[in-house]
DNA sequence: GTCTATACAGTGATAGAC
DNA sequence: GTCTATCACTGTATAGAC
């Protein structure tokens, strides 16, 4: 894990630092930011108080450095399967419909995307972050995809920006919504709204003669 | 504002209620549930902490009381219009299109929305509720007009449910959650993405002889 | 850096006078 | 119903010993 002793390095230093985000990490998406008490992560990390605010400037501080890291873990699922342009138009885009679904409904992608949710209004840069850790990377890598299927005479398109979103957002259709807001999400329905996203956006966009 | 009236003669009668929970909402949807004091709720009502007391019991309650509040009065701009029967199928999409994102898109369906997705963790009947009075009863009502048009012949579709979830979701794509994170979203991106979900419904379902 | 101990304002909630 | 005053407790943050 060298990605551990990078970030001890670049903060002074020891494991009690993960410790003390994991702890972090813990409580604000259990009870929210402002449910959650310094005290309470110093317990949960076994260390006292006064250790984990010479970690970190204040609660705000601690939050942002939880949020960051978070989305740094969740960028490594977001990339789209890099043998894609091997396959044809069809099992291409099924392979990245179950890739992005993966990543989205996965419960630590969810419970991140609520805690950003939660307080984006108070944390202004935390949307952004997010939003370009996440979905904006994988909106950018369906993009470039898209884009090198025209290039090739695969698709008929004009605004492959716009056409990804529409794609990534058919994906999602109803069910992430209600899996952002806790309700159940049945396997069942997922794999069905994938493959109808996948097949109208074949249907729509695809060139006939293959 | 007969409505004010009822909710006041269900509750108990007077001002004061809806004061408290015009308090209680701006400041819930400001700070976030855990960093809302009840002090801070009764002195921007204008009354004593008593008094709120007196009006619910205790800070959980009266979050819920200001969530299904609000989620009572979104419900109204989520039901689809009615005159969509007379139309062709594109302009009628065209319709539903445009009044689902002038609904999903407007500052207090954001403000909830994050609200709600933020403390669903917590409150687990919350994320139901909102579900069941905003995203959910539009896709009812989209449902409802699909299996319209499939008795009619206009359109080919097996599953109306998933139909109607891929075409609320592609309206969505990538700017509710941008904007539901607080990053800005142009309005000329959102027209075109309203324009490019329904042109690629309408491709993927409609019958050809009209 | 790490701990124990503590400062002191603010928390949700209630009692009792009016 | 409404208020003032107050309860017991927890909040963030820091001082000083090791």
């Amino acid at each position: 894990m060298p990605d551990v002793v990078n970030t001890a390095l670049m903060q002074g230093g020891c494991g009690k630092r993960e410790q003390i985000l994991d702890a972090a990490k813990r409580l604000f998406i259990e009870q929210g930011y402002g449910s959650t008490s310094m005290d309470a992560i110093a317990a949960v990390a076994g260390v006292s108080k006064a250790t984990v605010y010479a970690h970190c400037d204040g609660k705000q501080a601690l939050f942002a450095a939880v949020t960051e890291r978070e989305c740094r873990r969740v960028t490594a699922r977001m990339e789209i399967p890099g043998d894609v342009d091997t396959l044809a138009l069809y099992p291409a885009l099924r392979r990245i419909a179950d890739s992005f679904l993966d990543a989205i409904f996965a419960p630590e992608s969810l419970a991140l995307l609520r805690m950003v949710i939660a307080e984006s209004g108070r944390f202004p840069a935390l949307g952004r972050i997010f939003y370009e850790c996440a979905p904006g990377l994988t909106l950018a890598s369906v993009v470039r995809y898209l884009e090198r299927m025209r290039d090739r005479q695969r698709i008929d398109m004009q605004d492959c920006h716009c056409a990804a979103g529409q794609f990534l957002g058919a994906l999602r259709g109803d069910l992430h919504l209600r899996a952002a807001l806790g309700l159940p999400v049945e396997r069942e329905a997922l794999a069905g709204q994938a493959e109808a996203a996948v097949e109208t956006f074949v249907a729509r966009y695809a060139i006939q003669g293959r």
